[in-house]
DNA sequence: AGCTTTCATGGGAGCGCTCCCGCAGTGTTT
DNA sequence: AAACACTGCGGGAGCGCTCCCATGAAAGCT
């Protein structure tokens, strides 16, 4: 075996270019940073033998003299499967991953799902390995935030958890969210509007923020409309579409003249819609169907799925936008960012 | 502003571990990198004294002298909005993910879609960032594994180009793949057997290996069974819904009589389950549909779609596993694996 | 007992970079 | 003409680690 000490031909370093550039090491530094202390004539040089030699600064060196890494970790603590299966990541990686492009910024990507994987996850979720961190699917009783920020590492949450919905401003870590809250009053306001007496519900788990603001959203609009709230037209999922189906049966057992049923999220909603459909009833003659996320896939339901629409793209492109200033020493505008939603109606309701 | 160069006292370097332990530099080292060469009495108190510091090594540090980085880049050639939107891709980063967590290996994440991201990925994709790459969705053009190979850096392909199929003993890089020349020879000889004559397919681009392989799969069964393949009984999709749909209105009005398409992934089986149902023709009764991946959304469809099964996740699993073998040097049992597939019966056909 | 071999150990060198100090050269002010 | 400021530049120091060599102690051999 090749000993390790050897370093390939190809790869240049900052004092090869100055040699062939006629530089001291400092300039090349200088002209790869950009500083400005440099005279045209040695910068065109520099750069003309950086070209030539094909030099990329190594970022180990880098990061070891600067402490830092150009780089953040994407953590998501859920499982694979969901991550993946569920639209809404798909949308907020996109937004997180073409939002950093913009930046010198690279991307760790983390699930954090066994408990071994976290406890790895752990130890490299320090300031020597990433600049930051981005959190997702955060439920409420992860221990993560209090420990990054112990570390003093930046954070952005994605959502936010119960304990900030109320004062988003007294939040301890930075967070972009969408009103869930709002969303939901939307959704179930909508119902009541189309004239439906008994409006259910398939709430999302208690422990996150959002299942806890939509159920909230949803008991306010009620209320606003003066509509008592049988428990028996609340029932629970974790988010899942196998969920939904569960909590979809649970309801029409409890109320069988159930006319309409806000889900949490789409994949809830597609659950309600298999099991209405299973169970003989019409969508949305005999009972109406509303989503929350307005994924791809509500316009490929049958019937098509009205659905509260979140700017999921945007809270990725936010998360990144809060992060990089964090990690740049800039006090953001706001320490956190909510974004509006709006309903988009098809034909399920 | 703080000083950069104060290091956050949180942070012990090795030598402190040396110290409070009472040892050496070297030592540590030693215990830290798991050398047989430490007495047990050594190694207890370093171990004690890395405990009781918190210690985690400095990957940059760490970096810098071995030219190793202990991260590997997954690249995926296409725009986020496909890689998150299909199935297959969540599944495939599912595997990957899972297996490289028993590795040290961290994940980093590049999707390269844009020119411009291309060319900074470029500058990223070398030896002093990545220890090694998996490729995925690779078109037959893309000159990113030449180059890749060009700089000595380990590599695995998701799947295989066109020029591999034939000979893949002969390919030039690693690669694992499924037999998609079998899976749709298994999906046409299914479909023939249930005795459907007007067998069409919707092929998938034709400059990627599984486009290819699909095609050739199909057209493979036709011939044994001796059925003619009218040009007019093929059209071509790039592997998404909307393609799917498009593809299948072509195959409507070229030969109205069809009465079973096989299409070469689930997403455009979809979409052609979608235009049989708007032209009013029943399925299985009137054309029978199979598709390609057995994903999620497989038994979601109405009717239920029947599919090729592939081992996606296991696809994942083996790239991690010939990756790092390659990275440590190990030669591995073969340089390419292929993984079968089955069909997976449903109401579709 | 005297020799060689083995083994654990400490610490120097150096990975490639940034930071910063000090120097020279030029321009500006009194 | 002397004193000063400023600007561009070179190169030393040092980030935290691994590798390797020299050292001394312990063990094995004749």
């Amino acid at each position: 075996m090749v000993s390790q000490r050897q370093r390939s031909p190809g790869r240049p370093t900052l004092e090869e270019v100055a040699a062939a550039a006629g530089v001291g090491r400092g300039t090349v530094s200088r002209v790869v940073n950009g500083s400005p202390q440099v005279s045209p004539a040695a910068k065109e040089a520099v750069e003309r033998a950086i070209a030539d030699l094909g030099y990329v600064p190594n970022r180990a060196a880098r990061a070891l003299v600067t402490q830092r890494t150009d780089s953040v970790a994407l953590v998501v603590s859920e499982s694979e499967d969901r991550v993946f299966g569920q639209p809404f990541f798909a949308g907020i990686i996109r937004g997180i991953s073409s939002s950093l492009a913009e930046t010198p910024l690279q991307l760790w990507l983390a699930m954090a799902q066994s408990s071994a994987e976290r406890v790895r996850l752990n130890l490299h979720l320090t300031r020597q390995h990433v600049d930051g961190v981005l959190l997702l699917s955060l439920h409420d009783d992860d221990p993560l935030p209090a420990l990054l920020a112990d570390r003093d590492l930046p954070v952005v949450l994605g959502g936010r958890t119960a304990s900030m919905l109320g004062t988003p401003e007294a939040a301890p870590v930075s967070f972009v969210d969408v009103d869930n809250v709002g969303g939901a009053r939307l959704a179930t306001t909508h119902l009541v509007a189309a004239d439906r007496r008994r409006i259910a519900t398939i709430a999302g788990p208690q422990d996150m923020g959002a299942g806890v603001a939509r159920l909230a959203g949803y008991r306010d609009a009620m209320a606003a409309e003066s509509r008592s709230v049988d428990s028996r037209l609340i029932a629970y999922g974790d988010f899942t579409e196998d969920s939904g189906i569960v909590a979809m049966r649970q309801l029409l057992a409890a109320r069988p003249d159930i006319d309409a049923v806000f889900a949490a999220n789409d994949p809830m909603a597609l659950g309600a819609l298999r099991v209405l459909r299973d169970s003989g009833r019409r969508v949305p003659e005999d009972v109406a169907v509303v989503g929350f996320d307005d994924s791809v896939i509500a316009s490929q339901t049958q019937p098509t799925l009205t659905s509260v629409h979140q700017p999921i793209e945007e809270m990725g492109r936010a998360m990144v936008r809060l992060l990089y200033d964090k990690i740049r020493g800039i006090q953001p505008d706001a320490p956190y960012i909510i974004l509006g939603t709006h309903l988009v109606e098809r034909d399920s309701g």
